[in-house]
DNA sequence: TTGTATGCGTTATCAG
DNA sequence: CTGATAACGCATACAA
């Protein structure tokens, strides 16, 4: 019963691999070979006392000492926009399970979109000499991540990118992806469509405004009918309230992500206005309640899973075989999923 | 221009304490006084110069380094059940808000409820020398638990609580949340009430199944009304099926998670199923969309944020103060939120 | 096959 | 006020 060696509740001093090759009596650096499972030339017998003592002691390595040495602490860092964004969730659950599997361990920060707050993280993170970095960026910080990119720090941007910035980049095609649900709306009959979005401080969003222009531009729309909305949450709500007193005013409307999504059907519920009728919709991101809704909700869907696997599938290589990723951008395909909310089903 | 130093793309070796020294002359104990501020007799001509040095390097301290050395990480492990579950979002945020405030950095670990998981990530976390740890505990790694707590290891569990350990818990009164709602059914006039519910191996929902059980026996209803059912996501909708072609089919629902709500949601509509007239419910944990769907949606609301900053001050002060937290136990209240699934604004 | 010596980048102790 | 020196726990080159 080795808990017979702890009565008192002080907190006890750990047994280091010195008390352990002491116990077996052999030295320090055969209990070292033994721990890094370098038996070749290890006589069975050393081995079963070696064995015998790290039970007797219940040692566990210290691996703060150990990457001391080594210079790499198999820990790596994901800086996030919102861990309260589902996007945010999948790709750090994504990223962490791939970690998991090549026995790394993740760091999550949350940056909140605050320059000043990721630069703490970034910093904090080098300090504790993580072996590299995933970032969903703001682009507050561009010098820090180009002295990181010089020193051949591995960094992964995720979800978005830093124009002249020598970092790879796991991203959707953005611009694509809006195009497509406009061109939707547009063929459905649509004329005048909206866009909601969140500040175009972010390079994702102005992309999806990019998408949004140019399927509008090649159907001809008139200009009177094209509504560019930058909101935040909390003015969308008077931005959609304000714009449906006008004539001219949508009858379809692209949401660039969940959080306006809410907004959006607060607004729509309050107006008593009804889905698709007298206004059509699909948004960003998957929602769990988009199949059960009334009407139920089209969403542009993110691969958020493969994408976040994949940032980390890029800095885990970039890390064991020291040279980053051959490619700057990875781009994948966002897909839509039609349903009652953009009129899918009814006859216009 | 100190980016003129490293031409090359060769990753660069970090400047030490000892560069530092060289560079202002001075020696590696001065300099580390300096990084920790104790200026007290510290001249100012050396102060100047050192601080030039730090500037001309770009010298950031290794914490590796110096954690071995003070035998402190300032980092502490959390340990959730799933981070794709809101509550662990929001508690993993809450504590990471307050790691932030006092200096310290979190490290979150999924578990997904299964043991092997939870003890490989205790394992790892007590090797990379976390100062303590936050769990939201399956009930299969007790020994390790009791072991930890016996060495004085500091730990608080959160949401769940595990018999006979002697680890603080910050938890939810689920015995009165769920008897508090099932007496707000019954006094709608409800009889026939049921109960959905994960798994009973965890604590939490065992005290609120004794809570469903409590109210209706105090009501006297009679066995027959009484529809404790325990499911998974996966069958949740089957049962529910299977529940509503007999006689005595519950009038009213309290759900036990929010992954089950989409599941009764799921079966209400494929079913046509009228809300709150046919079946009134009530959920636990607060859904984003209870205010916006229809019928608005019940639920049994956790103070999530403030359960996780609890247990964040409770693991930091025992890690400060060193030794534990006074009491065993810290229950929080749930509100109900009463909207229309439960048929709040109906005439029965 | 195993042991010895040295260093990783800090901090702490104690002289000076 | 500042500096030399010894830890911290481990890994590694080299010796034996």
């Amino acid at each position: 019963m080795k808990s017979l060696e702890v009565k008192e509740g002080l907190s006890i001093k750990k047994p280091t691999i010195a008390d352990v090759a002491h116990e077996a009596g052999v030295s320090k650096s055969t209990v070292s070979q033994y721990m890094n499972k370098r038996y070749e030339y290890m006589s069975s017998k050393t081995k079963g006392k070696i064995e015998l003592a790290i039970k007797e002691l219940g040692y566990t390595p210290n691996y703060i000492a150990k990457s001391l040495k080594q210079k790499r602490t198999l820990t790596i860092g994901i800086i996030v926009a919102n861990i309260l964004h589902h996007f945010s969730t999948q790709v750090s659950r994504a990223i962490e399970d791939l970690c998991q599997e090549r026995g790394y361990q993740a760091i999550i920060c949350n940056a909140d979109d605050q320059p000043d707050k990721e630069r703490s993280y970034i910093d904090m993170l080098r300090a504790k000499q993580v072996d590299g970095i995933i970032a969903i960026p703001t682009e507050g910080n561009t010098e820090l991540y180009a002295e990181l990119v010089q020193q051949g720090y591995p960094v992964v941007f995720l979800d978005r990118t830093i124009a002249d910035i020598d970092i790879p980049a796991v991203v959707l095609n953005n611009f694509e992806a809006a195009r497509g649900a406009v061109a939707h709306l547009l063929q459905q009959g649509h004329r005048s469509i909206g866009m909601l979005t969140g500040p175009l401080n972010i390079s994702v969003r102005r992309e999806r405004v990019d998408g949004y222009l140019y399927a509008m531009e090649q159907h001809e729309v008139e200009h009177d009918y094209i509504w560019m909305k930058e909101v935040t949450k909390a003015n969308a709500m008077a931005v959609l309230e304000n714009m449906f007193t006008l004539k001219q005013r949508p009858t379809a409307l692209v949401i660039g992500n969940d959080f306006l999504l809410l907004e959006t059907l607060k607004f729509v519920k309050s107006k008593g206005i009804k889905v698709p009728d007298e206004l059509a919709f699909i948004t960003f991101d998957e929602v769990e309640y988009a199949d059960l809704f009334q009407p139920t909700i089209s969403t542009i869907s993110q691969p958020a899973f493969q994408m976040g696997r994949k940032a980390a599938e890029l800095l885990l290589g970039h890390i064991s075989e020291k040279k980053r990723p051959a490619q700057l951008k990875y781009e994948f395909t966002a897909t839509m999923k039609l349903r009652d909310s953009c009129g899918e089903n009814r006859s216009l």
